[in-house]
DNA sequence: CTGGCTAAACTTTTT
DNA sequence: GTTTAGCCAG
């Protein structure tokens, strides 16, 4: 043991326990495996971290340390503080330790890295591209299309909802027909071509050399079900650690227990409490069932003493938990007393919800809270659309965390395409927006174009030699001269992208009247592309790790100016302010409306509630708009409904909370009929026609 | 065959 | 409000 223990001291005794259970000096590790149970504001990532550096400090490998986490952003947060604990430790900067802690990211992103290791091994080209979700439903509808789904007499499920499905079934490891009957009964009638879609889909994956996001899991996963190849693996990690375990699916779970059979060396944290990834497969299973897998028995630490949240916002939050079917964890407890009880804040209507947020994160502002301090959460990520105007109006800067990302705007993805395609030729969805991006060049045209080239043993040869289709006029020839100067250049990374934005931008002016912004947004991608250090690099981790937040476009002029956090609930996980502002805690929204068809999703939107909740330390609003307009086309045109508070908080639960209206008072309008009309301004108006 | 048009359906959370 | 299938002129 290293003399200087007194790091160990700052924790509490079960902390403790979790970050040296099976620590023996030399970085052996001899002890069953672990399972943590960290509840919301625990100092569960402060304890994995410690637990990482301890083990560093005391001989463990960090390269033979295996981290998985969440996101990209939780796991370099982790490598951060790994870091800054080993040095207060050894007295020295850690940063030779820590940089050697590669193997710290997603499933996914580590998923990537494995297979293009392996690739030769398991009858794969290393040189494989990945689709993002986006890509994988185009291609869906390529097949959609050519095996004649999209005309049938009564629509078939869109390409999304395909995708969906498909994506079910292999996250879930569930039969297609169990998957439809549980989660999409109106797709039941067309099993039969689902399962041909499917078997298309995957030959087309494999001839186009892409691997989707569930590949990448997948083929993981098939990898190491030859126990040679596990053996192998798992012997490359001492320790495997297992951030947000409640978030993991069977199909996740199945791979950490080909590598760690024995359990030997792992450790898994998590909270069910704050399962909120259902719909992506997760389940909580995964943490129950973890102990009782080995033998011996895992070991399991309970973390319940919440350090972050005022107790009568831990009582709040706690209250709404305990309402819940099926719970496994205790309460948290805190003993960080306050006064001031959560706020249930009754609005009008969503204009004056954001009308009181702002007049409520100004006020803070004043009082010596920066912007940052302060997050406002919603269900969904069109909930902040009011607020985001109000916000613009009033000039106050906000990040917007989740929703529409950079990634998705056309031209990003028309360039992307680009880069993809010459990265790989045979990728068909990149293609085929490509291609008819040039004018004179439709769908028939592409097909027969990378027909001819997938036939060929060198697609670039055959593209070549292809005849141009015949209205494409001289932007073919320049198409085809852009691709193979890409392939062949010298021009190196980020040179290239530069070139493909030259070669793009004519096309650009002609296809959108917003071109000028546009060319903007694609500057921006080309300084994103020079943090990378090639552009495989970059087509890989942009898509596994999408910039998430609007602050990533804006780039480094925002790091160090203050703003106002606005979030998905989804993406706060792991996040804390002192004050936060939940959006539309009504019914239909929390829980949503479409969430509403089992028990288990009606749970899982309570479990979401209590996420929100459990983000703030000091203070915290939940706002309750009485009104709301709809905006569907029903034949009378916009109508409001009135909405009523979430189902999550009955009246039982008022008295954890201070009710208050706003505004205040609303100051009596002034009869209409005491005015008198002194111009008609629509008369002038229409005399200015005639 | 392409590309512009209209009508109608769909609408969460994310690696 | 946005996407998608289908129609039709050039």
């Amino acid at each position: 043991m290293p003399a200087n223990t007194a790091y160990l001291d700052q924790l509490n005794p079960r902390q403790r326990q979790a970050v040296e259970h099976g620590v023996l000096a030399g970085g052996a590790s001899s002890s069953a495996p672990l399972l943590v149970i960290a509840g919301a504001g625990s100092g569960k990532t402060n304890t994995l971290a410690h637990r990482v550096a301890h083990l560093i400090v005391n001989g463990a490998d960090p390269r033979r340390i295996l981290l998985l986490t969440f996101s990209r952003r939780a796991a370099s947060e982790m490598a951060h503080r790994v870091e800054r604990i080993a040095s207060k430790i050894t007295g020295q900067s850690a940063g030779v330790m820590t940089d050697a802690l590669t193997w710290a990211g997603t499933f996914h992103g580590i998923g990537a890295r494995l297979l293009r290791d392996y690739a030769p091994e398991i009858g794969l080209d290393p040189a494989f591209s990945i689709h993002d979700r986006e890509d994988s439903a185009d291609l869906m509808n390529l097949i959609r299309h050519e095996l004649g789904f999209s005309t049938t007499q009564s629509r078939f499920p869109a390409k999304a909802t395909c995708l969906a499905i498909y994506s079910r079934c292999v996250n879930a490891e569930l039969a297609l027909e169990e998957v439809l009957r549980a989660s999409y009964p109106w797709c039941a009638g067309w099993a039969a071509e689902l399962r041909q879609l499917f078997a298309a889909y995957v030959e087309a994956k494999q001839r186009q050399n892409v691997l989707d996001y569930d590949d990448l899991l997948l083929y993981w996963a098939q990898m190491v079900a030859e126990p040679s190849i596990a053996a192998e693996l798992g012997g490359r990690f001492d320790h495997v650690l297992v951030d947000e375990y409640q978030d993991t699916n069977r199909l996740q779970s199945s791979i950490l227990l080909a590598l760690k059979p024995s359990g030997q060396g792992l450790t898994v944290v998590g909270d069910d409490a704050q399962s909120i990834y259902s719909f992506r497969a997760a389940t909580v299973r995964n943490i129950l069932d973890f102990p009782a897998q080995f033998s011996p028995q895992a070991e399991i630490v309970t973390l319940d003493r919440n350090y972050r949240s005022s107790q009568p916002i831990l009582a709040a939050a706690n209250a709404v938990i305990e309402l819940a079917s099926e719970r496994f964890t205790k309460n948290l407890w805190t003993d960080r007393a306050s006064t001031e009880r959560p706020q249930l804040v009754a609005v009008r209507d969503e204009a004056d919800q954001a009308r009181y947020v702002v007049e409520q994160v100004l006020t803070n502002r004043e009082s010596g809270m920066s912007l940052k301090q302060q997050a406002v959460l919603f269900r969904t990520s069109h909930h902040s659309g009011p607020l985001e105007v109000e916000l613009t109006r009033r000039n106050i800067p906000f990040v917007k965390f989740g929703g529409l990302k950079f990634l998705d705007a056309s031209h990003v993805k028309d360039l992307l395409a680009m880069l993809r395609f010459v990265q790989n030729p045979r990728d068909r969805v990149a293609g085929f927006r490509l291609m008819q991006l040039l004018p004179g060049v439709g769908p028939t045209s592409v097909q027969r174009v990378l027909d001819r080239m997938h036939d060929a043993a060198d697609p670039i040869g055959a593209l070549l030699e292809v005849p141009a289709p015949p209205r494409a006029g001289d932007e073919w020839p320049a198409f085809v001269d852009a691709i193979v100067r890409l392939r062949t250049s010298t021009l190196g990374w980020p040179a290239e992208i530069e070139a493909a934005r030259i070669w793009y931008e004519p096309h650009l002016d002609r296809l959108h009247e917003d071109a000028a912004t546009r060319k903007a947004d694609l500057i921006q991608l080309e300084q994103i592309a020079g943090g990378y250090p090639s552009r495989e690099r970059f087509l890989t981790e942009l898509t596994l790790d999408p910039p998430d937040a609007t602050s990533d476009q804006a780039g480094v002029p925002l790091r160090d100016e203050d703003y106002l956090i606005l979030s998905t609930i989804h993406s706060a996980k792991g996040q804390e302010w002192k004050s936060v502002f939940t959006l539309n805690v009504v019914d239909g929204c929390i829980p949503s409306d479409l969430g509403t068809g089992t028990t288990a999703e009606i749970e899982e939107e309570r479990r979401l509630l209590y996420v929100a909740m459990t983000r703030a330390k000091d203070h915290l609003h939940l706002i309750v708009p009485q009104r709301f307009f709809t905006h569907q086309q029903s034949t009378t045109g916009d109508r409001h409904v009135y909405a009523a508070r979430t189902r999550f908080i009955p009246s039982a639960l008022l008295k954890l909370f201070e009710r208050v209206s706003w505004p205040i008072a609303v100051p009596a309008p002034a009869p209409a009929a005491s005015r008198e009309v002194r111009v008609d301004v629509g008369a002038k108006m229409r005399g200015m026609w005639r």
